[in-house]
RNA sequence: GACUCGGUAGCUCAGCUGGUAGAGCACAACACUUUUAAUGUUGGGGUCCUGGGUUCGAACCCCAGCCGGGUCACCA
């Protein structure tokens, strides 16, 4: 490994202080009494405190130093004076392990004293400080001046993501985001907790995979012997709890979906879910608007949020728009009782692409999704979808045609979805067999399996029921203000890194050839590379043994292919 | 997947018309006992993403690739 100047000077310092007695990663406890927020909170003049953390910033001034600890809470300055840390005649905890040995970013544990400098900073008087951990490799040191500017910030979006850890040390406004996505998931969970529904785990590893359109990650049970899926969504099992008895279920579901990747899209991603049975959409609609203005409010201390260049309020009530006047509203088009071929004219004419695999349903969303969606800004509930859009949901009371199902709409972004569940087991299964004919006719979004036993769970009856799901990472999105789904994960799913593989000069050649032309017959490649036998063999063993190439058999021709 | 922008020191970035690779922070050395983007002096540090090509000469121009950002498409 290729060390730069930095990490060697940093490995040269472990030897030093372990000559001088310093163990650099001790094993003990650190008797900490103090965070750095309390330490000033509950300042006290003269009060001993024990403190730790990392050695952010040291502006050493000879005999005496200033410095910053930073714990879990923030950071807090440090006073290191000669003269109170080597009280007798060996200077050298100050002179030589401190100012020479420590570097920022190693963990200090510190016991002192609380006092305020001459400009009025609540200080710790270091009396004594033990290394708890050094580190090896230098942190990026963004700096804020008077103003606020930041200077040398740690800003790379790469580098953030793929060393999120250095993420989390240096920019503490990234941390505050977490601490947001923690409070949002308390206080959902709190809010349902507190009205008896039950939290509860359904599989991740599915048979079948159900609930939503989307593509699935497949992966192979070896002892089984038969394909499993990762979920795409958790619906169709907590209705199974539905069936089962109980009045309220929830879970907040990883799903998974091997589909794009942008800013707004993760293969993985936390949706939560909840069905209340003897409920329906309308009273969904209360609910879902009650629980944001509570979860809005846990988390910001405010129901209002900004959003780029919006500003939105989540007091209840939100308004509520039927599909069908929204279209009306920004089309002049009403899609009440039109047929299939009438809806294709229309969207045509709003210029929207369509083509012959669009049913009703779809051709309806085209013109939703195209001309409507982007307008909703404030939260709004979005009602009464079409029906072959919506397999899983109960048909409308008052119109057959359309379902009793709605979207809220936040700055033009769909971050919930909800309905009546359809609970008539003869009609669930009819609705089944119509998105395997609109998969049949090349719908790629329409649901290809049935599940059976969801089916026979729905025979043994289901009460009327609403189910809800909201999109977690989207609304840590809009409560704190970030574009991107990478912002509100702790590990975004990356490309991975490609590591530097070492190649003695036999390899380079034959490697050389193989990228301009791969795959090639293995004869080919050896001929062009001009090694005697041997040599050639140790190349193409050595390249294969690094995983740069490999050696196919297929029939009598052996082909190599650069990985 | 398309378009577009970027990849130079540990970090943030500059680098003119193709002509010996730069700054700030960080690092090392010295000075400095209430500073706070501490300061002053000195010094070290580079696979200019990778591989080809053009050229007397490439961080810079051309081609291919890798990685990332943005926009769009796709994604109930």
């Amino acid at each position: 490994m290729q060390l730069s100047e930095q990490e060697l000077i940093r490995r040269k310092k472990l030897e030093d202080l372990r000559t001088l007695g310093v163990e650099p990663y001790p094993a003990a406890l650190y008797p900490v009494n103090h965070t750095s927020k309390k330490a000033k909170n509950e300042y006290e003049e003269g009060k001993q405190v024990i403190i730790a953390g990392r050695l952010m910033s040291a502006r050493i001034q000879g005999k005496a130093s200033f410095a910053e600890l930073q714990d879990s809470e923030g950071r807090i300055q440090v006073y290191f004076n000669r003269d109170e840390i080597c009280p007798g005649d060996d200077k050298t905890k100050y002179n030589d392990i401190f100012k020479k040995l420590i570097d920022l970013g190693d963990f200090i544990g510190i016991e002192g004293e609380l006092f305020t400098t001459q400009v009025g900073e609540k200080t710790v008087m270091v009396k004594d400080f033990t290394l708890l951990s050094k580190t090896l490799r230098p942190l990026p040191l963004p700096k804020t001046d008077a103003d606020g500017n930041i200077h040398d910030g740690f800003t790379d979006p790469e580098l953030r993501y793929r060393m999120r850890y250095v993420d989390l040390v240096v920019n503490p406004q990234v941390k505050d985001v977490f601490v947001k996505r923690t409070k949002l998931f308390t206080a959902m969970r709190n809010f349902f907790n507190d009205k008896g529904y039950f939290e509860v785990e359904t599989p991740v590893l599915q048979p079948i995979p159900g609930g939503a359109a989307a593509r699935p990650f497949i992966t192979h049970h070896n002892s089984l012997d038969i394909p499993l899926y990762m979920r795409i969504a958790n619906e169709l099992y907590l209705k199974r709890l539905i069936v089962g008895g109980f009045d309220g279920v929830y879970e907040f579901s990883k799903n998974f979906r091997n589909e794009g990747m942008d800013r707004t899209h993760n293969p993985e991603f936390t949706a939560m879910e909840i069905y209340v049975a003897y409920k329906d959409y309308n009273w969904m609609m209360e609910f879902t608007e009650n629980l944001l203005e509570y979860c809005a409010t846990q988390v910001n201390g405010t129901t209002e949020a900004t959003f780029g260049e919006h500003k939105v309020d989540f007091k209840a009530p939100y308004a509520r728009v039927t599909m069908t006047d929204a279209i009306k509203q920004f089309t002049g088009f009403d899609i009440t009782g039109k047929t299939e071929d009438e809806l294709r004219a229309a969207a045509v004419e709003m210029g929207i692409e369509v083509d012959d695999t669009m049913g009703k349903g779809k051709l309806i969303d085209e013109m939703f999704g195209e001309k409507c969606e982007g307008n909703f800004i404030q939260p709004t509930f979005i009602t009464d979808y079409p029906k072959d859009m919506s397999p899983l949901c109960k048909a409308h009371r008052d119109n057959p045609e359309l379902t009793e199902r709605f979207e809220l709409m936040v700055c033009g972004k769909e971050i919930a979805n909800a309905y009546s569940e359809l609970n008539d087991p003869i009609d669930q299964r009819e609705r089944f067999e119509a998105q395997l004919a609109l998969a049949a006719r090349g719908d790629v979004e329409a649901t290809e399996f049935i599940d059976q036993d969801f089916l026979r769970a729905l025979e043994f009856g289901m009460p009327p029921t609403s189910g809800l799901g909201i999109g977690m990472d989207r609304l840590i999105m809009f409560l704190t203000n970030n574009q991107s789904i990478q912002e509100v994960l702790f590990f975004p799913q990356m490309k991975p890194e490609k590591k530097q593989v070492e190649l003695n000069d036999d390899e380079k050649v034959v490697f050389e050839i193989l990228k301009k032309q791969t795959p090639i017959a293995l004869p080919t490649l050896k001929e062009a590379a001009g090694l005697s036998n041997k040599k050639w063999d140790k190349a193409i063993k050595g390249l294969t043994a690094k995983k740069v190439a490999k050696v196919e058999k297929t029939g009598d021709d052996l082909i190599v292919t650069a990985l």
